[in-house]
DNA sequence: GGCAATTTTTACCATTTGGTAAAGACACGA
DNA sequence: TCGTGTCTTTACCAAATGGTAAAAATTGCC
């Protein structure tokens, strides 16, 4: 057998590693990292603390799988922002896919804003080798549509942040926006329709 | 003496439970509640760990301290906000006040955020007691403007709510900012520039 | 200076937690 | 069905951590 090749997990590695994945981003999106058990994630897997440490080799390996796995899922949106689609509607497209992402990947949302609120101790090199290469692209896609005047002109690495910023506090924050819109089951409309209003009118030239 | 009337306390007292919040306040905002030890805020005040348990009864008592105190500065800005005023003037200030918050106490921002980001565990009262009326009286307010054509008509929960995404964002998500802006010394002034071209946009009847 | 009250240190403790060793149970191809 | 490799459990351990008791030092008032 070539080198570096593994042979493929069975069935049961295939099974019991998603399950610990999928325990361990609920335990560490709601305590983050040093809040987290193993003792937790064992229990929410239906898995004994050693059994966990079968399939991982320790607490970090299962946090940095997680978040290794997650910056495809977060970049995605961004990399689908297309250069000849048209411009409002692609940054309204994009406000949009943000904000389900939110709204359907919450756990996800709040374990990277856990991540990079105690500063990226473990995501720093991919956002530097990830995340800014993309950034500084799209970056360059919008200024040339404001340059020719298909959208107003704004500082675009402002305007990425303020679609994160605003998107991502639904998750984030859930448990405030919770509170002051006392469970408002309509909240997620609108916070759509509000958040198309605001760049609509801050990009229409 | 008066029932439940405490003695001041001494300058010793003062000073040192002044210490123990400062140090507090950086290690819980870096690390989170339960990243944090009380070993490290005993070092971080320049103090012994059972020296810090003679000033306050328990880790959690800290915890709660310092998140009492932060919710009077934290909603000093929205009180600010005069019904007086002219509308759009009122409303950028208020983005001005937050905006420099987050330059200015970028720890406190975190500890925020981190208290939020878990579900308010400690904070819910809070939110409930404090923060929700002065939501609702502020969001009347700022409706009341819009009814008398003085600001373009958007939904204010959300106003609010993005307001309080944009501005904190730059403290909160320091670490993914400094990387994508790479330290540019310019970042917080053209953030207020962008912001407030945003808003203004965003509300100019 | 003397003395009571306050403050600080030393020496601990119990629990929690990440992790390990090794024996036992189980699956599956020959 | 037998045996080998995969998976799981039991029984631990060392370090870290929140917290306590009590002696020692210090402060401030007469």
């Amino acid at each position: 057998m070539p080198d570096g090749v593994e042979k493929k997990p069975s069935r049961i590695q295939q099974r019991n590693r998603r399950r610990i994945l999928d325990a361990a981003l609920d335990v560490f999106s709601k305590h983050g990292y040093r809040g987290a058990t193993l003792d937790q994630i064992a229990e929410a897997a239906g898995l004994s603390k050693p059994n966990i440490l079968y399939y991982f080799d320790g607490k970090e390996e299962i946090h940095l799988t997680l978040l290794n796995q997650l910056m495809e899922t977060w970049l995605d949106p961004l990399v689908t922002l297309d250069p000849k689609g048209d411009p409002l509607e692609e940054i309204l497209g994009y406000v949009q896919r943000k904000l389900d992402m939110a709204r359907d990947l919450p756990r996800e949302s709040r374990l990277f804003a856990g991540e990079i609120l105690q500063g990226a101790p473990r995501m720093a090199p991919h956002l530097v080798a990830d995340l800014q290469p993309l950034f500084d692209e799209k970056c360059s896609v919008i200024k040339a549509w404001m340059d020719q005047g298909a959208l107003a002109a704004v500082d675009p690495r402002h305007l990425i942040f303020s679609i994160w910023a605003t998107t991502q506090h639904y998750a984030d924050f859930d448990a405030q926006v919770r509170v002051l819109l006392r469970d408002d089951p309509q909240g997620h409309e609108s916070a759509g329709q509000y958040l198309r209003t605001m760049f609509t009118r801050l990009l229409t030239p």
